[in-house]
DNA sequence: AACATCCTAATGTCAGGACAAACTATTGAC
DNA sequence: GTCAATAGTTTGTCCTGACATTAGGATGTT
């Protein structure tokens, strides 16, 4: 009711129908013409106004839905939440969030090497005993301060990489390029008191806090592709994430 | 092509096909009867296998690309990704959590009281000045081993609790007997050195390492429910979810 | 005035069809 | 033998239509 929102849909447009809404929405929703807590007209009649298809225009809601910005209810409505929320964690690298975020990261490699895989790296991506990896750790750097020290395997299998790369983009841009279309990853979050090796090199403390992440990436044939070992200093970085209830 | 996977569907049940479906090929992958990297016959045929049509057999593998479980591929085909990976992070309580893998909770409540909200609550939980709240501290154990601290603020408008019933349950169940539906919840992990007063409760050393989790948590009518602010044990702790590019 | 009942509006589920786009593998030409 | 065009398979998108289920208000009765 009362709620316009004259998206223009671009039926030429390669991008599908529903992301154009899903998109429109958002933008409606971040620049405040859609408020919290407003409703939002009933799906047929939004359907109507945009000349869509009703299945159409619910696909662009179930998304929204499940990236927290609208709460639906049977028999009632669809509301937009409250704007407060974050968005949901994603599938990025540390340098794409920093990236989009206007910060100018720098990296540091400090070791480089293509290495026959030991034991725990073999399981964790899943490789035939023998299999060569990539393994390297990077020091990360925002405005000058070191931020996170992290340490990788990577498989030879796919593309190859240097370290002068290493050392001007990120990880994920680096595959990306190498044909890696990432599906999904597996992490665990955890926390570390700084030791001696890590402290001097974040220029914290011994014992301060760090935040640690392990990661695991898999790409659309299924392959393990990447497995990392992150900590960061807990001054300057924590995860934030929006859960949706299915 | 050569999986059959012999699944029933209930059509006279009230739980839905296609979530009928999802609980079908998730038993059927946790089982082993579908091994990870193995091809699944194409949506049209498998819907035509269980009488289904093929929207309802794409939205159950929406789900299940979505939860991680299985990588689709235009042009190609639909896979079973490799079963290591971990279930996504879920909207639950850590009481939730410890009961579902058996282990059995106890809490001790260290304070409760019904205050008035203090400035940061009522921006936390987007309440009118002089609102009223919940305010109490818990110690969370396993096994007669601490493992959590934990700080909640509740709005009072929902369901009154008292100390009696927080010692004996998951503040999640008592909000859901109180009629709350939980939607979504927005959190952030970081990392921090126990203190004065948290090691001594948590029986960890001053400067010992801890994660940190702070949640607000909001219904389906769109009204902040709760916030708190956890911190746990770093050797006992941590949090595993599974990323899922869209 | 309090309660139970009916009605309405909205989302939830399901069907069947059509075409588009992407990837594979085969076929054909050079 | 190598490369490019082509055909076939499979998922991606979009449509129309129908009925079920739920929440909440309106209505009527006691």
């Amino acid at each position: 009711m009362a709620n316009q929102l004259s998206l223009s849909i671009d039926r030429s447009s390669p991008v599908p129908l529903y992301h154009q809404v899903v998109q429109g929405i958002e933008a409606a929703i971040h620049s405040g013409i859609l408020e919290p807590g407003s409703r939002l007209d009933n799906e047929i009649d939004l359907a109507a106004q945009l000349n869509l298809s009703r299945p159409t225009m619910r696909k662009a809601m179930d998304e929204l839905v499940r990236a927290g910005l609208l709460v639906r209810k049977r028999g009632v409505g669809t509301q937009v939440v409250s704007s407060q929320v974050r968005r949901p964690l994603e599938l990025s690298s540390l340098y794409d969030d920093l990236s989009n975020n206007g910060k100018k990261p720098t990296t540091d490699v400090l070791s480089f090497s293509h290495i026959e895989a030991d034991a725990a790296t073999l399981t964790a991506l899943q490789l035939p005993a023998g299999s060569k990896v990539y393994h390297f750790t990077r020091l990360r750097k925002v405005g000058g301060k070191p931020l996170a020290l992290m340490e990788n395997w990577v498989r030879d299998d796919i593309t190859s990489m240097d370290e002068a790369q290493l050392a001007k983009e990120g990880l994920y841009a680096i595959l990306r390029r190498g044909g890696v279309n990432f599906r999904l990853a597996s992490q665990r979050i955890g926390a570390m008191i700084a030791n001696d090796y890590q402290a001097p090199l974040l220029e914290a403390e011994v014992g301060s806090a760090l935040v640690t992440m392990e990661r695991t990436a898999v790409d659309d044939t299924g392959r393990m592709v990447e497995t990392g070992h992150h900590v960061y200093r807990a001054d300057s970085y924590s995860f934030e994430m929006t859960l949706v209830q299915r």
